[in-house]
DNA sequence: GTCTATATAATGATAGAC
DNA sequence: GTCTATCATTATATAGAC
């Protein structure tokens, strides 16, 4: 499903299904028609009558990808309780087959992919919500902003994998690398990595250097 | 200094300032020569002539980005303790004006903002010693794994700007939106976001699908 | 040092044969 | 449905005038 044997597809899913990885890895700009033409085994001109276009391969490539991420999701939501469903989960689990494509278009600037990030902002708040039922400080700011960084964060691991890879010294690919970078992400989610102190007094520092006016405007 | 007064600047400086922009802007690929001639108020022809190349005008900014960053940080340092030294607040202080062109440069491939994400990583090791001198629990994998995850989640928040900003519904850009964000930072870094009995049970299913001999390998 | 003009290569788009 | 051949555009690279 997430790899299909290319012989068994048409050459129109043979197509879709290079473009998803080329775009992944190579990046809209990079990735050309006769690559991915040459990865599906197919010839250029087919792409053109099939999709028309460069870009209206990559809505279709978009709308594929959404469509298999809401198929899965809706998959593992009807299997759960609600509520539980940290991001972390959501991500490793749904996510991750389009995984790279996504962080990837994200970056590239898909209207598609964009809208899917704020979709999963507003599960990453719901989860927040329930993080949030366990503090007793005030956050310093609303929820939905602090969803969005996370988000961000998040999309940063696949989107510098390469990086992380160099570091650990294992593909992210590899089982080994994989549960490393999972493992590290877990520890990370549940450790403080700043004091309250050191916290309070960068937040006095910050709140100092602007206008006053500003901060009251986005707590909850 | 980060954003010199063009006009006082030689040619050679502005097309390197025009180039670092676009690259940060729009990605290596899609800046053109033709564009960063453009913004520097100069032809394409004396590009080629001062750079060489568009590879080679990229190693120049790169050169120019990493020496202006070991300066900024050297500065840094030999104000403030060693140790407290988060971070967060290096990237938000010595990294903020180049922010932008090191992280697309980091997806772009560049080599040289590799060396200097590898760098980063060093430093949040230092970091993550004296975070781990407070803990009481053995860390689920080794300092160096975490602190290559952590600076990839850090780099995420200004890769996906783009997102970050129209979900805030402010330019992260401006003073409103950037400190929104920096507030977000905080309050993330300094709260759990998963209790330890979720992300020991997490920990424990990740552990049981995968070989017992790669558990072991990576602490520490 | 700086510009204009041109060469060359790559790419997306297209047309038409089978 | 699929391919080959070609066009048009764009970008980098280059040469040479001022």
């Amino acid at each position: 499903m997430a790899t299909p044997q290319l012989d068994d597809l048409t050459a129109r899913a043979r197509i879709r299904e290079a473009a998803l990885k080329q775009f992944a890895e190579h990046g809209y700009e990079r990735a050309t028609i006769r690559g991915i033409a040459a990865a599906a085994g197919v010839s250029p001109g087919l792409v053109r009558h099939h999709f028309g276009s460069k870009e209206a391969l990559r809505d279709a490539v978009d709308a594929h990808v959404m469509a298999e991420i809401r198929r899965v999701n809706d998959e593992i939501l009807a299997g759960s309780e609600r509520g539980d469903l940290a991001p972390a989960a959501f991500s490793q689990t749904a996510l991750r087959p389009f995984q790279n494509y996504l962080v990837q278009a994200l970056v590239d600037g898909s209207p598609t992919m964009a809208r899917l990030f704020d979709h999963m902002i507003g599960l990453t708040e719901q989860w927040l919500e329930h993080a949030d039922a366990d503090r007793t400080d005030e956050p310093m700011v609303d929820r939905r902003t602090r969803a969005a960084v996370l988000n961000a964060m998040a999309m940063g691991i696949p989107l510098l994998r390469e990086h992380i890879s160099r570091a650990v010294g294992a593909d992210m690919f590899s089982p080994e690398g994989y549960q490393a970078v999972a493992l590290a992400t877990l520890d990370i989610y549940s450790h403080t990595l700043l004091s309250p102190e050191l916290a309070e007094s960068a937040r006095a520092g910050l709140e100092a250097a602007n206008p006053p006016s500003i901060r009251e405007q986005r707590r909850r």
